[in-house]
DNA sequence: GGGCACTTCTTGAAGCTTCAATGAAAGTCC
DNA sequence: GGACTTTCATTGAAGCTTCAAGAAGTGCCC
């Protein structure tokens, strides 16, 4: 309840102004995916993910770790997608235990064809609100904060789970 | 898929980087309040908000609005906490509709209780790692992002829904 | 190689959110 | 006043996330 504890004014403002932006755009893109391609947006994320990793595959974990969810959210969230056909589970060839997640033909396709839309909405809500040196500043920042921040599972951090 | 549409190299890492702190922020936060307070964020801005509220108390659709959520999802919300004894519903004395939504005596030490220790997460979340001027700007486009979004709901745009 | 700790991934249950539908009251229009 | 529209708030079901627990494989250490 000190000084170092509490927040300003100036503080609190922005604080508000931030749950705010990011309250309202998670629903807004949540939204948007949900209408134009069935899936909430962290699916997409997963989708657009393994798009870009060699093969178009990648082992659970660092699925997870890329996405900064938990195992178990991904386990649950691969399920719903293998179910849809857009992606597949592999057995990894190097370690038993391991899953490799790859993205199908039909999700790469499904994928094409949802990304302009979602990257519109992506757009209109943020770039074209913000001049390219803000834009610039919001990179800055969001390094900094996600720099102080670790997994949740603590999957590299065991004692301190 | 044209230069319209799509994300420059810049903005897309600039992107992924805000939706990782996003996603750790709220994860983080989250886990903060589930351990030492046994409830979610959105719930502790619901208690937050409703405190500095004339009376302590607000409309269920002000209360909606304030904290960018649908009335739906503040009625679950509303009916947990009025559970645990922190909220109390009243019938609305001037829309027979209506209904206010009140902090207890026993929400509101709850949240004194609670409070120090989320502030203090806040902070060293954001705030410690941010300068003056960097939390300054991140308010500023903040703000400006929250302005092009509406309301889930579309309480007020109904031509919209 | 036997024991032990750790990692990988999954599972089911409980809690939270979304969505569509509903009842009831208020507002509007003529 | 009566018909119609809109607003207020809630509900239940379905979907998503979290949490704790567990099965199976790996790595290490002696």
């Amino acid at each position: 309840m000190n000084a170092m504890t509490w927040l300003t004014e100036e503080e609190q403002t922005t604080w508000r102004a931030f749950l705010h932006a990011t309250t309202l755009l998670e629903d807004h893109l949540d939204r948007q995916l949900q209408r134009d391609a069935g899936m909430p947006h962290m699916y997409y994320a997963l989708l657009s993910t393994l798009s870009e990793a060699p093969g178009r595959k990648m082992r659970m974990t660092e699925l997870a770790e890329q996405a900064k969810i938990t195992r178990s959210r991904l386990s649950h969230a691969v399920s719903r997608l293998e179910g849809n056909g857009w992606v597949r589970r592999e057995n990894c060839p190097t370690d038993r235990r391991g899953q490799v997640c790859v993205l199908t033909d039909a999700g790469h396709t499904e994928l094409v064809r949802i990304a302009p839309g979602h990257v519109a909405a992506v757009r209109a809500a943020i770039f074209d609100r913000l001049t390219a040196e803000q834009s610039r500043r919001l990179g800055e920042i969001s390094r900094l904060v996600a720099e102080g921040l670790h997994q949740p599972d603590g999957a590299d951090v065991p004692w301190l789970r």
